[in-house]
DNA sequence: CATTTGAATGAAATCCATTTCATATGGAGA
DNA sequence: TCTCCATATGAAATGGATTTCATTCAAATG
């Protein structure tokens, strides 16, 4: 069943099928005509050869680091519920974390491919930097601030920044910090940059010392958090840029019996189930994932529709919710 | 650049081209000429044009409830990573629990756009089965067994038969089961009929009466082991069909005053963090839903690649992961 | 030596829609 | 009455590959 077909059922030509698809000028018998062998033939044109006429593939391609994470994975569900309103497929590409898978996608669905890209970042290097600069196709960058870039970030700067605050004015003035690798600017470098003028600001200096580097992972947070205790003696509040980090602390510092919140405050981030669990709750920072994945759809959508609109940076606000492990009784 | 500006250029018809990108016959100095010129050029043939031609996308569909949920990322990171290393692309379509959108999209998907569909199901209804047995592309259904259809899913009787007895050999006589809804027969109907028949096989058919059915949350966890103690009274174990309904459960105990292990044994399923960060920390049981998802691309490639392969019907097995709160001490 | 057989090749058909171009018609405006 | 314009229409070009078909030539087989 092809449009050829169609049009000598109804005894017209392919032309005016295609108008009739596509809502040209068409006369209402011709209309009908065709609308009739449509309906009884099943008929549906060939999206390839649509595609293929015309450039445009109603497709969106989404590149991340790894879809079974709490994060990505909400910023996904958020693109998704636009795109999926507005006719647009989705193109997946998980890099596992690989830099390069993420170039390699780049490529691949620029290669006409897709109308547009979605980038869920994490690290971006200067490699990164000049690709996506040369890009044609609209693209918008997602979890990173990136000048020139249209980018919908997360406030990660004054989130940690507020967060150190708030334990400051709780008397704390031994504070210790558990980040992440600078590579990933936004989680790496924003936020210990907060914590360190926060500390800095309420004339503290020395604590802006007191920072080691984790891993994403409970393990993680239980090890460093030893680490940090061992190097810089007791301390009375404990800083984790992920909420898994601070579960990780958490259970250290039961195992040496150092009371939370009595003798250390403890913060994580993230918002996720497991900081609302834990004997005490742990103080987290709620981020807006599935939102800023909206946002970013529409973004897209708005470069793809418009031409000549202004390059976009949305920065997306937080909220703190204070746990148990952050209020003294 | 297109492939007959690339035949003329080295001097040689399309079709030499064509068999050059597709390793025809082809003479030792055609394949030397047109590999230069292509070299130069940086040509890369239109992938729509040769889907339009080949009817073959390289593209797989991948139908899900919701990605932002612990298991199906992880079902879909599995997916990925097998069909990524084939080289084919992943078309996302997320149904936000809309069954009816799954049959859509399914529709969709085969409308000539992709070469193999992925369903992960929850709920299957006669509707469904009619039409997935219609389709001609293949499919792979992953999270429930369907006689006929290649399916990837896990053992949910034997995993909840198994831990039901596990509590039984503990000495408790007063169980009580809180479910999901039938609807989904994975999770609804087969834990609960392995639970049923744990109790009676053990001579214990009136706690087969003893369960509730709440949804996958903390807070209806929370409530549906309220209702659950104040209908059957004190029990002395609480099974739970996930680890989120368990800490809900965990947390109306604890506001009970019961004490878990010693005056009630609990059990979640899923091992996700959370039911390792409680305290105490819960008894759970650990499916492989990235292994499902690797299992189910391969059953699909299988399928594409031979022709006249048996159905597979693939039941992946569990391991039950035994937590503080079913160790007396 | 006659005859298969296999490698090598290009012209043309094919996949299936959209778009351009040329042409026709009826009515509005000058 | 003569333009001009909007509507209506189909033939043919277009997008860019793969594949079939016919043909050639050389080597292998009997």
């Amino acid at each position: 069943m092809n449009i050829s077909e169609i049009a000598e059922l109804a005894g017209v030509s392919n032309a005016a099928v295609s108008r009739y698809l596509n809502h040209g000028y068409l006369s209402e018998e011709k209309r009908e005509a065709i609308r009739k062998v449509i309906e009884e033939t099943g008929y549906r044109p060939s999206i390839q050869a649509q595609i293929l006429r015309t450039r445009k593939t109603k497709t969106i391609g989404v590149i991340l680091p790894r879809i079974d994470s709490y994060s990505v994975s909400n910023v996904m569900a958020g693109i998704d519920s636009v795109l999926e309103a507005r006719g647009f497929q989705i193109l997946l590409a998980d890099t596992h974390n690989n830099p390069d898978k993420e170039l390699e996608y780049l490529e691949i669905f620029d290669h006409q491919h897709v109308d547009g890209v979605i980038l869920i970042a994490t690290v971006l290097t200067q490699k990164h930097m000049s690709v996506i600069k040369k890009r044609k196709a609209p693209i918008v960058v997602v979890g990173q601030q990136l000048a020139g870039i249209p980018c919908v970030y997360h406030d990660d700067y004054h989130a940690f920044y507020d967060l150190t605050n708030l334990i400051l004015q709780k008397g704390c003035c031994k504070l210790g910090y558990i980040g992440a690798l600078a590579q990933d600017r936004a989680v790496g470098q924003e936020r210990r940059r907060a914590y360190c003028d926060a500390v800095k600001d309420a004339g503290l200096p020395a604590q802006a010392e007191h920072t080691v580097i984790a891993e994403f992972t409970i393990s993680s947070g239980r090890e460093k958090a030893q680490e940090l205790l061992e190097a810089y003696g007791t301390l009375d509040a404990l800083i984790c840029t992920t909420d898994r980090i601070a579960v990780g602390a958490l259970q250290y510092l039961k195992s040496k019996n150092i009371q939370v919140p009595r003798q250390m405050l403890l913060t994580g981030h993230g918002a996720a189930d497991i900081s609302s669990v834990t004997a005490p709750t742990i103080t987290t920072v709620r981020y807006f994932y599935e939102e800023s994945g909206e946002e970013a759809a529409k973004l897209l959508l708005d470069q793809m529709e418009k031409d000549n609109i202004p390059v976009k940076e949305v920065k997306l606000g937080y909220t703190i919710i204070e746990n148990e492990s952050t209020v003294l009784k």
